[in-house]
DNA sequence: GCGATCCTGGCC
DNA sequence: GGCCAGGATCGC
C-alpha cells in the first residue's frame, strides 16, 4: 500500500515522539518479525529515547540514541496509528509500542495482510539490515542525478519501464501508483524495455519520478482504499492522480482515454495514445 | 525476467 | 464465489 509519500506522510505526522522514552514494546504472536528476534527488539529499543524517525524507500526508521533502528515496512495494508494508551487493541495489531508518562499516547502497528516487516539495523547507515542494503538511492534524494539512475537501469536491459520503475534496487520509493503516474508524466509506455529506451528518455523518466513523488508528499500521501498517518488521516493525492485507478476514463487532465493492463501480475494504469 | 505465493478484507 | 488490493520474494 504505502509508496514512499505515504511513508514520509507518516514520519512527518509521528515528529511529536521525538524525544519520548520507549517503555514497553509487545508483540502479537502472529508479528511480521524479520532476521532478528522479538527479544532482540526489545532489549534495543525498550528504555531508549526516539531520537530520529527516518524515511528510506518504503521503510520507516525508528532510530534511538545510540543510532539503532527499528525499521519498519507496511507492505501492502500496514499502519502505524498513534492511540491514547487506554484504546482497545485493534483486531490485526501485532506490536504496541508504549511511550513514558509524559505522553498519553501507544503506539501500534496494524497490518491485517502480513505482508510488512519488523526488523532491526544497528548502524546510522542501515548496512548492516538485510532489506535496506539491497537498495538503490531514494527517488527524492537530490544527490540521483541522470548519469546515475541511467548507469544503474541499464543493468537491466530486459526489464520493461514499469517493472523498471518498482524494482528497488535500481531506485527505491515507487510502488504501482507513482509508477504508472510517472510513467504517465514522462509520456512513456509501461512496456517499453529499457534497451528500447533512449538516454533522454530515462532522464526524462527519473524526473518524472521525483515530480510525483514530491506531489504525493505535499498532498499527505493517497488514500485510495485505506492509507492514514499516524493519527488516523487521510491524505488527498487520490484526487491529482492522471491514470491510476481511471480505467475507462480520461486521464485527469484530459488528455487521453486510460487503459489497464495487467502487468507482471500487477494493474498498470496508461494513455496508449501519450505513452509511446 | 515472470508467475506463483504469502495473507485478509472489501466489493460486485 | 470470484476478483481485486499502495509489496516483495522465491522458484522455474
Amino acid at each position: 500500500m504505502p509508496e514512499l509519500p505515504e511513508i514520509e506522510t507518516l514520519r512527518r505526522s509521528l515528529l511529536p515522539l521525538l524525544g519520548k522514552k520507549i517503555t514497553q514494546i509487545s508483540f502479537s504472536s502472529l508479528a511480521p518479525i524479520e532476521t532478528c528476534t522479538s527479544k532482540q527488539i526489545k532489549k534495543t529499543m525498550v528504555g531508549a529515547f526516539i531520537t530520529k524517525l527516518i524515511q528510506r524507500g518504503k521503510y520507516l526508521l525508528m532510530q534511538n540514541e545510540r543510532g539503532q533502528s527499528l525499521v519498519i515496512h507496511l507492505g501492502m495494508s500496514g499502519k502505524l496509528l498513534c492511540f491514547p494508551k487506554k484504546n482497545p487493541v485493534q483486531k490485526h495489531t501485532h506490536m504496541k509500542i508504549k511511550l513514558d508518562h509524559s505522553s498519553d499516547l501507544e503506539l501500534q502497528y496494524i497490518d491485517a495482510r502480513r505482508f510488512g516487516t519488523l526488523s532491526l539495523s544497528n548502524t546510522i547507515e542501515g548496512k548492516d539490515n538485510a532489506f535496506l542494503k539491497k537498495l538503490g538511492p531514494d527517488y527524492t534524494d537530490e544527490k540521483l542525478k541522470a548519469k546515475e539512475f541511467i548507469l544503474r537501469s541499464r543493468r537491466h536491459p530486459k526489464l520493461s519501464l514499469k517493472a523498471l520503475t518498482l524494482n528497488q534496487s535500481v531506485a527505491a520509493g515507487l510502488g504501482n501508483i507513482y509508477a504508472c503516474e510517472s510513467l504517465y508524466h514522462a509520456k512513456l509506455s509501461p512496456f517499453r524495455l529499457v534497451n528500447e529506451t533512449k538516454d533522454q528518455e530515462l532522464s526524462e523518466l527519473l524526473k518524472a519520478a521525483k515530480r510525483c513523488l514530491s506531489l504525493g508528499i505535499q498532498h499527505g500521501g493517497a488514500s485510495i482504499r485505506d492509507y492514514l498517518n499516524g493519527h488516523g488521516h487521510r491524505g488527498v493525492m487520490q484526487d491529482f492522480l492522471q491514470v491510476y485507478d481511471r480505467e475507462g476514463l480520461p486521464s485527469l487532465e484530459r488528455k487521453g482515454i486510460v487503459k489497464r493492463q495487467v502487468q507482471n501480475g500487477r494493474s498498470t494504469f496508461y494513455c496508449p495514445d501519450i505513452q509511446k
